[in-house]
RNA sequence: GGCCCCGUGGCGAAAUCGGCAGACGCAAGGGACUUAAAAUCCCUUUUCCGGAAACGGGAGUGUGGGUUCAAGUCCCACCGGGGCCA
């Protein structure tokens, strides 16, 4: 690395020059002295050394998991962001919480187990220490006394105590939420059971509450309305088969991809055609009990206290439609009695056999239920299992077995991937209850009977993939909701006169009526008159006009449009207007066209009379949000169906059949039930296995049951509490582990008080660190104070990759621990923003191949070849990767240049936010300003600081204005403008630099300078305050105050303000600040080059914008 | 496919609330210093036209429209790139 090399080579002429063997010096020697004197330790409330007068700053990384391949050039990123922000809070007087910490369960680290046989432990631990190693050599400010890994016994202790908060809670829908913001809210088991022991809430048919006085609950049975068994009535497996339903933390089916060879549970990608990615083996999908959450329960609350976060919109966005909050209606359709088998009818009447079989469906486009023709059930529909065991001749019940059995194997995702759809006929009709139209059930696998109720009223005309589906079995399409320009396209066949629809006259004649309905809201009869108006007016026929030929003939919009139409008539193959109100007449447009109409319209053919006890509806002409509404109305009015609020938000899936993780605080005795382990016997710790192969098994085994005498015990062994599970009691222990996101749903809360033993945090700690931010406190006038009640981290950087999974789980724990009253407030994280992604360049051959960069020469500049064999390759910018070999190493960009001049380069790449491409061309600009600075400062000869006797006024000027607009850079997290106008005040020190020995700033200016240069480059900062012998007398630069700026400085006597003529600037003129607006026209109107400019004409109208210009309107 | 973000010199970018487009850095070219090189310092660098020059004039922020006294910024449509989800 020669570059290296002269970067570091000593000087002889300049031995005190800034050079990266003097930056690798001074800043370990900093960063030694940070640590000795505790520099960035920030005591708690009550302790020794807190100052409470101090308002608080918490600013959070997301922790990294520490992989083996250490750092690469996006962690620190984030982390001097946030360093920076750190910095400059603190000389601004803020107590700030600045914390690091490990992300360490997780997959890597188990794998290099089963490949080696190493305990994960130590590999994790290894490279644990070799982050901590990089970070440090950056200069970070944290308060590394904080440092806890999600892996450490002492932190997964509380993991495993916060899963028996949710395990040990329900969530009761009435009750009100201590935020106010929402219904319901968490609470302990011990309470509902208070509840069924007094009779205020009975049980249900189906398990679930009832309560007392709110009858109408529960659904009406015939006999009269019921009211649910009280509790005393419940057996004790009945009991609590109850309670474990309502728990927030409860045991459900799911299913997962099993490999028995690998003896090992793949995610999803891991599975090509059924057969493992890695070493082709058959995989099984197999029901699965897990732990699951109850965040379905949340989801309201989670949308609405979104909008009070000061989150970037996109990840706002994104969470909200993962939550996926729809309104819609739940119908039942009657099954058609007839189209069943005889025992299939009666099995499913059971005993009641008044009942009416009905097939509930749910919609969110209740509006479109006139075009439903026939509906689509999951292969695991319970009415499926009842046609395969009584088919009716309409069936092949053949194919629907094979079809049926097929489906099961295949994951959800595939299923929804499949791009061909396929499906049976289950011999059984349906009646559609508007169109009172007998229609066929199918059985296919594009829906899913884990979402809404495994059943979908199908609409083809207006739905992509029951189009599809309609189109491949010839099942009817029929449209009920046309778009504007299809609605004026239907009224034109129905109104056209004879002559206007002989061939030649009706395209040009339509393609006006599209273009004058398009371009105006006219309505249809109207617009159709107007055009007849100008065709008789004797308007050439357009049908042969070049659409090129548009500009020449100076035709608008409208001729342009209806050149549009004449060409999509012209690609439609529409030969006659005959033939267009035939397919309107057969309610086929959708299907003519070949695809689904889902843009907005409309509603058509959406009418019927009243027909027995059903009374009439109509919503032909109305939009779909009037349409859905008046159809909710009439099925809530006859009880056909209801408005119905849907989540897309599933629950929580949180076990992992793994083995490094967070294990369960759960055993299980013979008869399968669970008992947790208590509170005081926690935490339940991670044995060790002596060897990490899976075993080969056909049942799902997690690797952690090869730890047989742990997992085999008894309670007392295990600690579950002797008044749950008698001590002698044999039980198997949890063998699944948690995921990733378990550590990481809550670390944020524990670094207010990492090392407490009693608690997950301390209540003091707590409620300062995540209370929210107190405006008298801050001074703080931008509004987020209006927020302050949510709480949370005050700026929390990471990511955009995490914005639904991490961050809504956190948000999940963070409110049902706010709920059960361990929280002092709902929500984690305040303000949230993302850095954006570190690029690199690459080279791309033509065929689109991308190819490593050492195999690709510069032949000219910007001309790029492939070695091997001289073809031309373009230079495009993606991520780095090892492939390409365009991987940055930060620890030898340290090497070259030291840590001050890497943090400032990525800093000045451009907006945090921006995804950007690295270029080691730049990073010697930004040397080279540190080089600068310190020699404005230091004298290269001797190493003495180098001051000015007097202060130089203009410099004082800049120096200001400097340190002032760096404090608001910093505080909007523009880092790349804070740092281009300290590049211009430098550039400024130097040309007024004086001769050898003397400087261009005073002491003054130079100490507030080291001060405002500190956040970005600590380091160097140091150093020069040190040489300016301020070290000894005030202390370290890191803990001075941020220097003050006199307003006074901020403006100029005068300025030059430029001075438009119909918006062209045409003159430039000097106008003392503070001049009157009418004072500046006239100085405006008055000069030589305005009035050239304005030669003669009169003036209309004259805009004098205080401070900025003048535009002279003529 | 859906959602979100972004298109400004040779490159990274700036323009914070609709008010002088291109700050600052890189690269390139020229010069000073030097035996030489490195380092350092100075000058030029959006583009076209006119001019010896000072300077003057026109165009210009992906494309096409719109709103406005004024648009990189706001609105509509399209093209291109990226991210996330599927």
């Amino acid at each position: 690395m020669s570059q290296q090399a002269d970067n570091a080579r000593p000087d002889s002429e300049h031995p005190h020059r800034y050079t990266a063997r003097i930056a690798d010096q001074l800043e370990l020697r900093w960063q030694d002295f940070w640590e000795k004197s505790q520099t960035f330790r920030q005591p708690n409330p009550g302790e020794p050394g807190f100052d409470a007068s101090k308002p608080k700053f918490y600013c959070l990384d997301m922790f990294p998991y520490p992989s083996g391949a250490g750092l690469h050039v996006g962690h620190p990123e984030g982390y001097t962001a946030t360093d920076i922000v750190c910095r400059y809070k603190k000389l601004k007087g803020f107590n700030v919480l600045h914390p690091m910490g490990w992300d360490a369960f997780g997959l890597p680290a188990e794998q290099y187990a089963i490949q080696t046989g190493v305990h994960p432990a130590i590999t994790t631990r290894k490279a644990v220490d070799n982050f901590r190693r990089q970070l440090k050599r950056f200069g970070f400010c944290y308060d590394w006394s904080r440092e806890f890994g999600t892996i450490d016994e002492g932190y997964y202790k509380w993991t495993q105590w916060i899963f028996l908060q949710l395990y040990n809670s329900w969530f009761d829908d009435e009750a009100e939420s201590p935020s106010g913001l929402s219904k319901g809210r968490a609470r302990p088991i011990s309470e509902l059971i208070a509840q069924l022991e007094s009779g205020a809430i009975r049980v249900g048919p189906s398990g679930e509450i009832v309560r007392e006085g709110l009858s109408g609950f529960a659904a009406p049975l015939e006999g009269g309305m019921n009211l649910g068994r009280a509790w005393h009535e419940l057996t004790q497996e009945a009991r609590r088969l109850f309670i474990d339903n309502q728990r927030l933390a409860y045991l459900g089916e799911q299913t997962v991809n099993w490999c028995p060879k690998l003896g090992t549970v793949l995610a999803n990608d891991e599975v090509i055609d059924g057969r493992s990615e890695r070493g082709g083996y058959p995989v099984l999908r197999k029901p699965l009990k897990q732990w699951m959450f109850r965040i379905t329960a949340y989801a309201d609350r989670l949308l609405e206290q979104l909008s009070k976060l000061d989150w970037p919109s996109s990840t706002r966005i994104q969470q909200g439609e993962w939550i996926g909050k729809s309104t819609g209606a739940q119908v039942d359709f009657d099954i058609d009695a007839h189209s069943l088998s005889a025992q299939a009818l009666s099995e499913l009447k059971g005993v009641k056999a008044d009942m009416p079989l009905t097939l509930t469906i749910y919609t969110t486009r209740p509006d479109t239920i006139f075009g439903a023709t026939f509906m689509v059930i999951a292969p695991e529909h319970p009415l499926v299992d009842h046609v395969l065991r009584h088919p009716t001749e309409n069936a092949d019940a053949g194919a629907l077995k094979l079809y049926v059995e097929r489906a099961r194997n295949t994951s959800d995702v595939d299923r929804m991937e499949g791009k061909e759809k396929t499906g049976v006929f289950s011999g059984v009709y349906a009646i559609n209850p508007l169109t009172d139209e007998k229609i066929p059930i199918w059985v296919a696998d594009y829906v899913l009977m884990g979402y809404g109720t495994g059943a979908i009223m199908a609409v083809p005309a207006h739905d992509e993939r029951d189009f599809e589906f309609a189109k491949k079995f010839g099942l009817p399409i029929v449209d009920v909701l046309y778009p504007r320009t299809a609605l004026a396209m239907k009224y034109f066949c129905d109104h056209a006169t004879q002559e206007e629809s002989n061939e030649g006259a009706w395209q040009p004649m339509l393609a006006d009526f599209l273009g004058v309905v398009t371009g105006e809201s006219t309505d249809f009869a109207r617009a159709l008159e107007l055009v007849r108006s100008r065709r008789a007016g004797g308007q050439s026929d357009a049908k042969h006009v070049d659409p090129s030929s548009l500009d020449a003939i100076g035709m608008k919009s409208r001729g342009a449009i209806r050149i549009t139409w004449l060409e999509a008539f012209e690609s439609m193959g529409l030969a006659s207007l005959a033939q267009l109100k035939h397919i309107f007449e057969r309610r086929g447009f959708q299907s003519w066209r070949g695809e689904a109409g889902i843009s907005p319209g409309i509603a058509v053919h959406s009418s019927r009379p009243a027909k027995g006890d059903l009374p009439a509806l109509s919503i032909d002409g109305l939009t779909s949000d009037e349409a859905i509404a008046k159809v909710i109305a009439w099925m809530d009015e006859t009880g056909v169906g209801s408005a119905e609020t849907r989540f897309k938000l599933r629950d929580w899936t949180f076990s992992r059949q793994r083995y490094w993780g967070e294990p369960f605080p759960i055993v299980f005795d013979e008869a399968g039930n669970h008992y947790p382990v208590s509170e005081k016997s926690l935490p339940v710790i991670l044995p060790p296995l002596s060897d990490y192969q899976p075993e080969e098994s056909e049942d799902p085994q997690p690797l952690l049951a090869k730890a047989r005498q742990w997992t085999n015990t008894t309670a007392f062994a295990a600690g579950v509490d002797p008044n749950v599970l008698a001590p002698e009691t044999a039980v198997r222990r949890e063998t699944n582990t948690m995921p990733g996101s378990a550590g990481s749903s809550w670390y944020c809360i524990r670094y207010c008080d990492p090392k407490n033993s009693e608690r997950f945090v301390g209540k003091e700690a707590e409620r300062y660190w995540m209370g929210g931010i107190d405006k008298k406190l801050t001074g703080d006038s931008r509004g987020e104070a209006e927020n302050a009640s949510l709480g949370g981290v005050d700026l929390y950087i990471g990511g955009n990759e995490h914005a639904v999974g991490h961050l809504l789980y956190s948000r999940f724990w963070h409110n049902v621990l706010f709920d059960l009253g361990h929280l002092s407030t709902p929500e984690p994280f305040q303000k949230l923003f993302h850095q954006g992604l570190i690029t690199s360049y690459a080279y791309q051959r033509a065929d689109k191949t991308i190819l490593p960069i050492d195999e690709v020469k510069e032949i000219s500049e910007g001309k790029f070849i492939e070695i091997v064999n001289n073809q031309p390759v373009t230079p495009i910018v993606t991520k780095m990767s090892k492939r390409y070999k365009n991987v940055t190493n930060p620890d030898d960009v340290i090497a070259e240049y030291g840590a001050d001049t890497f943090r400032l380069y990525e800093m000045y790449m451009g907006p945090l936010e921006a995804s950007k491409p690295w270029n080691t061309k730049d990073i010697p600009g930004l040397f080279r300003f540190l080089q600068r600075a310190w020699r404005v400062l230091i004298d290269e000869q001797t190493g003495n600081a180098r001051i000015a006797a007097a202060e130089n006024p203009a410099l004082e000027k800049t120096l200001q204005r400097t340190i002032h607009k760096a404090g608001q850079d910093f505080e909007r997290l523009s880092f790349n403008t804070a740092i281009a106008s300290m590049i211009q005040l430098v550039n400024e020190a130097m040309s007024a630099a004086g001769e050898k020995g003397v400087g261009a700033l005073s002491k003054s200016q130079a100490e507030r300078f080291c001060i405002m240069l500190s956040p970005l480059a600590p380091h160097i900062a140091e150093e020069i305050w040190s040489r300016l012998g301020l070290t000894h007398e005030r202390g370290c630069v890191s803990a001075q105050n941020w220097p003050a700026v006199d307003e006074r400085q901020l403006v100029d006597d005068a300025i030059e303000m430029p001075v438009q003529v119909q918006g062209k600037v045409r003159a430039r003129i000097m106008i003392p600040t503070g001049t009157e607006p009418k004072a500046v026209e006239a100085l405006a109107l008055a000069d030589e080059g305005v009035q050239k400019a304005i030669a003669g004409k009169p003036v209309k109208k004259i805009i004098v914008v205080p401070g900025k210009m003048v535009n002279i309107v003529v």
